[in-house]
DNA sequence: TTGAAAGCGGTACCAA
DNA sequence: TTGGTACCGCTTTCAA
């Protein structure tokens, strides 16, 4: 551009941003190659570097506040450590927030970077191509999202060395925990016919994305042998409860199974509102072994689902990530827990 | 490698991994350079390609499965889109939860790739070192973990534009939304004076990763005139709750104020079972106005911190980075409002 | 012990 | 309307 005449400027150019420090502006500052900065910072094995070299080295990298570009450095190794973890926050509790917590931590211990992908409002083939776009070598689908086979092809031709769906249903090529959500609604019919109950309401949540899990535990509930099951649309508020509290009379029914503790809680409360005694006059019964639930009166019985611990399920990302070919598509089920307490 | 001679192979190399499709890929099978298949997949608007050229482009990535590198992509563009989320999923309640839903959908209209970054167990420093390595555009601090102004400089220096922090402390360097923690104590223990409580005790949880908040609530509620205030540590468990009961007697005190509605409700529970009667023996009051509140008998008064909606976080952090200097460095205060209900 | 240079995948300028 | 090509930041041979 002529520095000659000076045109006016635009509104508010105001500085332009510094640029961001590279590798290259710490090897001008140290007076070294770029190559060797890359062996000083990685602390590369195969190469000796002299003491006062690397001395330069970091105290230029650190006066320059020098970070290293994430993008650049996967595009030239060809591949990442991200494992990505689709969420889609649902408010599913503690148990699951725990959960978390450790798997994070167990896989941040074996060196993958964790990256939790907000998909909420996102279709399955949607979420799969941006997921993809960020070649994590591993993905793994807390059953929040449906996730296709061809989903599933979509981000190992990506790069993805392993995807592990951890939900009520195995995916064809993925390696899948399942968690039967059958088995949590079987649990619960059983438990309630053993008290002899036998027209059970079986509480579904109103809310979006909770599909996938109630709507097995509607089923695994119709298909205990004596038990007669209706489906009960609730939301989960104040109100919502309280309506189905009032036409509970003329529905027939001698016992509620709620989606999870927080459900039974807030329709238990509203079966005291109205006067029905728990568990006389109807027994009411959780899933998820939520705290809440034992500090409720009466206790709540509950059925719980065995997670499996994040570290294990950290490692069995990692087995799957070393040898992808070796991990057969095992099926691993987990176990469905019925905790008896006072409102059945 | 030599075809001649068969040398033994190691133990499992069974298949090298096909190479991911890359838009030379794609270019190959469609007859035409790389630049065109930009240009057609990009949908860009300053160049015209022939509708059959355009066909034959999209039905070769169809057929490759090709998905653009979003590292590659960035590292051409010398930027991103990320606006990054450190999380570290303390349980702290479905109202978080809300807000963090609405904030990645609005993010998402306004074009922001949403990655939530585990950060449990860093430091600030090593934090903020792994957030500036994915070079995100902006990083919206939820106050779980502490940030200095030097970490702020580090992000900024990776090409942050916007570092917004929301939480009980404004951050030199940052635009800060203050959660004005120790309001939430003012008002409790005001209320509670209001009512003619002098000797209140103040529930801190054990849990670690809670100080942030937890302290600013104590602190507010000491500055109150006509109230004495004991701090009494209790972790979220029955058991904790069900010790500070049997002791409270001996303390001498009139009411208690719980770090949140969770931990009140365990302790109302825990005072219960002990025979004392709320509000008439002992005043119990909590924090965040969660639904469980209301369900407890008699209804838990509460204090609720108005968070700003998620839309409304998203455009000031969509401002923020169209104009960074625009945004004066304001603070934000969110206001604490007094729910008075039947336990006080 | 250190440096020069190629190349990862995609974009956008300049020519054709 | 399309193609050639330089370049983004970093790692890693290969030479010196």
């Amino acid at each position: 551009m002529s520095q000659s005449s000076k045109p006016p400027k635009p509104p508010t150019p105001p500085s332009p941003p510094p640029p961001v420090p590279t590798s290259a502006d710490v090897a001008r500052l140290a007076g070294v190659s770029r190559a060797t900065v890359s062996y000083v910072l990685n602390n590369a094995e195969a190469v000796r570097i002299s003491e006062p070299t690397r001395r330069k080295v970091r105290e230029a990298a650190e006066e320059l506040g020098y970070v290293p570009h994430a993008a650049a450095r996967s595009l030239r190794a060809g591949h990442t450590r991200i494992v990505l973890l689709p969420t889609s926050h649902v408010p599913v509790g503690p148990l699951y927030s725990t959960f978390l917590n450790e798997l994070q931590w167990a896989l941040r211990g074996l060196d993958y970077t964790v990256v939790q992908y907000g998909s909420l409002g996102l279709s399955g083939d949607e979420a799969a191509r941006a997921w993809a776009e960020l070649r994590p070598v591993a993905v793994i689908s807390l059953g929040e999202i449906a996730l296709s086979a061809h989903n599933v092809a979509t981000l190992k031709r990506a790069g993805a060395r392993a995807v592990l769906t951890v939900g009520p249903q195995s995916v064809p090529g993925a390696h899948a925990l399942v968690m039967d959500q059958a088995e949590v609604g079987a649990r619960a019919a059983e438990h309630l016919v053993e008290r002899g109950r036998r027209r059970i309401g079986v509480v579904v949540p109103e809310e979006a994305g909770l599909e996938l899990f109630s709507a097995p535990r509607l089923e695994g509930a119709r298909s205990v042998p004596g038990a007669e099951v209706v489906a009960l649309p609730m939301a989960y508020s104040e109100e919502s409860a309280a309506a189905l509290a009032q036409r509970w009379g003329s529905l027939g029914l001698d016992a509620a199974f709620a989606y999870n503790d927080e459900y039974a809680m807030l329709l238990m409360r509203a079966f005291q509102d109205e006067g029905l005694r728990v568990p006389q006059d109807v027994a009411v019964m959780g899933a998820d072994d939520l705290l809440i639930g034992r500090l409720l009166r009466p206790r709540l019985s509950t059925v719980r689902l065995e997670m499996p611990t994040g570290e294990r399920l950290a490692g069995l990302v990692d087995q799957a990530v070393r040898e992808p070919s070796a991990v057969v598509r095992r099926h691993d089920l987990m176990a469905a827990v019925t905790l008896p307490r006072d409102s059945t």
